[in-house]
DNA sequence: ACCTGAACACCGTTCAAGT
DNA sequence: ACCTGAACACCGTTCAAGT
């Protein structure tokens, strides 16, 4: 009986933050344009302000949405690991390898020039990295092992994502070398 | 006799850019804006653009300034170190140090987004690293010691300008040990 | 409750014209 | 050669009004 109007069952919230992820991957997020978005799910430009109170909320959105991404990609990574050393080396590259595939998504997540409030969600992903380390049996405290494990493969994927693209030749071995001699390294010192 | 035009003698340009880093520092990369720089600069707005093609360029003129501060305060810091070892520590503080410093430049001269053309500027920040490290005698190839001791302390410098602010605590002695055991790893693997 | 239409504000960029 | 004045284009944001 007559046309549906689309988004009046709380749907546009959801299909404007997969039209803005889109938008983000493909063009950067210099790019991503509130007005195109809202053409994309056809409604007016006024339209998203009914569900997020600026641009910046709705690209936060989009980053926490990553970060939900990024804790399950290194569960699932660190799955099958013969042992915790394994296990942490095979998060670690799906850490690089997520940066990797979602340069655009990675960098809106780290390089957030405004004080978001960092939601849940980054809180979550690095909870996977520390309780990987904790099975480690490493010779230093939690808290340094993860601060260093963290920093190696944030290293290495922001470089890689980032400007002088020295790292663009990174195999998943490389990646895991080197996360291999830092944990060498923590096993051994006092 | 009479009044000077200011900015008749080529001055323009650095002055631009001087403004350009000092708004960048005070409010962040997004509101950098071209017409208060030239206001700043007592010009219209369009006189920029008879010295840049874009703010985009002028944007990378400052990122490129900021690769040769780093590659100054890399030097300057490993001056000093008693063993190369100890050099190659210090440059590693001085370079986390730098991005806690400047943190809107350090973030301007790594997240570029768009392909910026990387200045010789940054090949020399990385050159200085690169020196230090083939002094340390490394048990593994320098290639991979410049890139992980790099991961290591970008990913440091990185994660404190960034997002989550898990790293706001770090002091010279927890960047330094974590480098260090990165080393002590690199020392002992084959 | 959710959306439209139209407007405003801001700012990057251009261009003809000045000296 | 270098700069001004004025305009245009784009886009984030607001608001009164519709259903």
């Amino acid at each position: 009986m007559g046309e549906v109007r689309p988004y009046h069952h709380g749907d546009l919230r959801r299909h404007l933050v997969a039209a803005a992820r889109a938008e983000l991957e493909e063009h950067g997020v210099a790019n991503v344009v509130l007005t195109r978005l809202a053409q994309t799910c056809g409604v007016s430009v006024a339209a998203p302000y009914r569900h997020f109170p600026s641009k910046e909320a709705l690209l936060a959105e989009v980053a926490n949405g990553g970060f939900t991404e990024l804790a399950a990609a290194l569960g699932e990574a660190a799955r099958d690991g013969a042992s915790p050393r394994d296990r942490l080396l095979d998060a670690g590259v799906a850490y690089v390898r997520f940066a990797i595939a979602n340069p655009h998504l990675f960098r809106l997540m780290f390089n957030t020039d405004v004080r978001t409030p960092v939601g849940e969600e980054s809180r979550e992903s690095r909870g996977v990295l520390v309780s990987l380390v904790q099975e480690c049996d490493l010779a230093v405290p939690v808290t340094r092992a993860v601060r260093a494990s963290w920093a190696m493969v944030h290293g290495q994927a922001a470089l890689c994502v980032g400007a002088m693209g020295k790292f663009e030749d990174l195999t998943d071995e490389t990646i895991r070398e080197d996360l291999e001699v830092l944990l060498d390294g923590m096993i051994l010192a006092g």
